[in-house]
DNA sequence: ATATAACTGTTATAATATAACATAACAGTG
DNA sequence: CACTGTTATGTTATATTATAACAGTTATAT
């Protein structure tokens, strides 16, 4: 049987759409990707979805289940349960995590006896950098 | 100009949608609803997500975004902001409102300088239903 | 009554995602 | 090495979800 493969040495096509989504300053949606790395070989949606599908069961990429775009995980949290603020203005996407949240969710669930296992957190709004762009015209 | 349509009176079509996805056990997806409420009359997608976007707009109903289906928002509660719990098992989906919660939620984007507007929660795993019929099973 | 905005119907198409099958690459085993 | 099961990849077609664009209708304030 072959070796299962580690999270240090990803497949070529898994890598190559981490690293597009990684320098990607805003998500991507799969199509967009796909478009991207048309010129690396790819050419139908299922070889990108096969990467996406890999990449968000490894935790290196969220999905916005709200915009259908993917965004990379912020590596510096390990507990990869975290908040996405998404900015309605330059569509930016940040990730806040916070541990102590976590728990607050699960155990709001349990209180209703339900069993958590994961959970999203999708936040809409005006990010930091807009926030002060707006301030800035109203001057 | 025709008057604003108070929320005690929806249109026939909303109404319509609006009590199919009341009476269902499970929550919908939008061609789902459209396929019962064919004999009603309805006829074509937009139709449906007319009626949909209207509902969620007065915030009698909320999308489920992992899932693509819509739930009508548990009346109990005032501040629409809720989290979702949705049962891998039987997919049912279940409200529990939190208003304590959707406070730390702003809070931590307020900690980041993001200014949430709305948001979403969405938990996955097992309902209290689904665990008491694991739980028979094994005895 | 009639102008106007809201609602409804209809056709076409866009955007997102998966199914199903074929081929290739690879690692272990006899 | 040749065989075998497994993972990865390629390819075609199709399913699913959602919106655009336009025509026609209904309701209501003036």
């Amino acid at each position: 049987m072959r070796a299962k493969q580690s999270v240090k040495q990803l497949n070529p096509r898994v890598q190559q759409v981490y690293d597009c989504i990684k320098n990607s300053p805003t998500p991507q949606g799969a199509y967009n990707l796909l478009d991207k790395l048309r010129p690396e070989g790819f050419r139908a949606p299922s070889q990108m979805y096969r990467a996406l599908n890999r990449l968000l069961e490894l935790g290196l990429i969220h999905k916005v289940e709200s915009l259908n775009v993917f965004v990379a995980c912020d590596q510096s949290h390990q507990s990869c349960v975290s908040i996405l603020a998404v900015c309605d203005s330059c569509g930016s996407v940040e990730e806040f995590p916070s541990p102590e949240f976590a728990d607050q969710v699960k155990a709001i669930g349990l209180e209703h006896s339900f069993e958590s296992r994961e959970f999203a957190v999708e936040l809409k709004g005006r990010c930091s950098d807009c926030t002060s762009i707006v301030h800035e015209l109203k001057e």
